[in-house]
DNA sequence: TTGTAACCAT
């Protein structure tokens, strides 16, 4: 055009830089503006707009706070997109104070909040932890009469079960069905996730087979949200609930995970984490097995907590052998193992009663930079109890003592159970002086139950 | 000639 000596006009210029925002070629972008400015021409509302989305998408909110005020300054009243689109950047950014300073703007201006608008306020409250102020927004749009779609209620419902108010988020549930709005997976998602978090496992269900009977199927973030707690250490009872559940109640569930890999599904190491450990957790190992290798081959980025769970329930299996070909194909994978997978080779080695080994592989974790953690040497302590192999307790009694970290209470009530033996008494002195106390309390005869607990207490939880 | 949104994270 240019060549043909044809001046590119402003609908030119406008075509041109949305072609570039939308494939992400910034330095067109700009490049294309300072040529329009140089010939005399300004890019419009909408265009300013796209430049908005461009930034904020890119996370560059005072980039396009920049384009917001120039667009002013050149006498462009920006609409209610462009205050949307800056807005949601914001939110995203989870900048709340600009958010608000830009709705104080937008209604000094004049310019109305729309369905848009209130949807990205209300999800950034959500998203902030705001739950109250996100009901408050929620509850103004109903008065105002303005649309509550999916996204609405999936936003406020989500909020909702995070913080386990289910019970208001159920309300919300049977309201948005009162109105006709439909509950799509997002919806169904964040409640099954938020009735299984709360133990209300019946309602779940009840709510799971609904969804599957209105032709919803769980996503990769479903089965992610519902599995996460399968891998929620923390809360081992509600952990133990949720595989019970999964590999009984929610049997349709494993079915459908299972057809979605076979149809190709997309997902993400994170999720595939979240699966191996259920499938395994659920006596699956086979399976899961199956699916790790097939990760393998297509040369999928894996982690190394991918290892360290299949590791583990190759162990419990009894698969001695492919479990420790598994912890030496790690390197080959350019990983490196952490404290979870040496603690469990370690024991594993302690329990085949190769004592040796499992030295040299301690001394091997320490040698690579791999600090032992607590739960490690607890459950090192614990796993040389249960083999009667007393004599090298000490040592990492110490390493705990070394560490300032504290006895387990079942470390604890298995140390005083094993040493109350009349076998084990000797061996005593090998411990750490400050576990002497359990040979005084044999010989006085002091094995109560609150005795004991006082000891846990002031002696060897809080050292 | 054209523009705007959400849920999971070992």
């Amino acid at each position: 055009m240019i060549h043909k000596g044809v001046k590119p006009d402003n609908k030119a210029y406008t075509c041109l830089i949305h072609g570039y925002c939308s494939s992400g070629q910034g330095k067109e972008v700009v490049r294309m503006l300072k040529e329009m400015s140089a010939h005399g021409h300004h890019p419009d509302v909408v265009t300013c707009s796209s430049l908005l989305d461009y930034h904020c998408k890119n996370g560059r909110c005072t980039e396009a706070r920049k384009i917001f005020d120039y667009m002013i300054e050149k006498g462009t009243k920006p609409n209610v997109t462009a205050y949307n689109t800056l807005l949601n950047g914001y939110a995203t950014k989870g900048a709340l104070s600009d958010m608000h300073g830009l709705l104080d703007l937008m209604a000094g201006n004049d310019i109305s909040p729309d369905h848009y608008t209130v949807n990205t306020v209300l999800w950034a409250y959500a998203k902030g932890d705001m739950i109250d102020e996100a009901m408050h927004i929620f509850d103004q749009m109903r008065q105002q009469g303005l649309s509550l779609n999916e996204v609405s209620y999936g936003a406020i419902i989500d909020a909702l079960c995070k913080f386990g108010r289910v019970d208001e988020a159920m309300l919300k549930f049977n309201q948005m069905i009162n109105e006709g709005v439909t509950p799509g997976i997002v919806v169904f998602s964040s409640l099954v996730y938020g009735l299984c978090t709360v133990g209300k496992w019946d309602k779940a269900e009840e709510l799971f087979s609904e969804m599957l009977s209105q032709g919803i199927h769980p996503d990769a973030t479903f089965f992610t949200r519902i599995m996460h707690n399968l891998c929620n250490g923390g809360r081992v009872t509600e952990a133990q609930s949720l595989v019970d559940l999964m590999s009984g109640k929610f049997s349709e569930a494993q079915e459908l995970y299972l057809n979605m890999i076979k149809s190709g599904m997309q997902l993400d190491i994170y999720t595939y984490n979240i699966i191996l450990n259920g499938l395994c957790k659920n006596s699956c190992v086979d399976e899961a097995f199956k699916i790790f290798q097939s990760l393998c081959s297509k040369g999928f980025q894996l982690h190394i907590l991918t290892f360290t769970i299949m590791i583990d329930a190759l162990l419990k299996s009894g698969r001695k052998e492919d479990a420790m070909d598994m912890f030496t194909a790690i390197s080959t994978h350019g990983l490196v193992p952490d404290v979870m997978t040496y603690g469990l080779m370690i024991e594993n080695l302690i329990k085949e009663g190769l004592l040796e080994e499992s030295d040299n592989l301690y001394l091997a974790m320490e040698k690579s930079g791999c600090t032992p953690n607590s739960c490690m040497l607890n459950a090192l302590v614990r796993r040389l109890l249960h083999q009667g192999e007393v004599m090298r307790v000490g040592a990492y009694l110490s390493k705990i003592d070394e560490m300032n970290f504290s006895l387990e209470a079942s470390t604890t009530s298995l140390l005083i159970s094993v040493f109350s033996r009349e076998e084990y008494q000797h061996q005593m002195m090998s411990l750490p002086k400050k576990y002497h106390f359990l040979v005084d309390a044999k010989k006085r005869g002091l094995f109560q139950r609150n005795w004991i607990l006082n000891c846990v207490e002031t002696s060897l939880c809080d050292p």
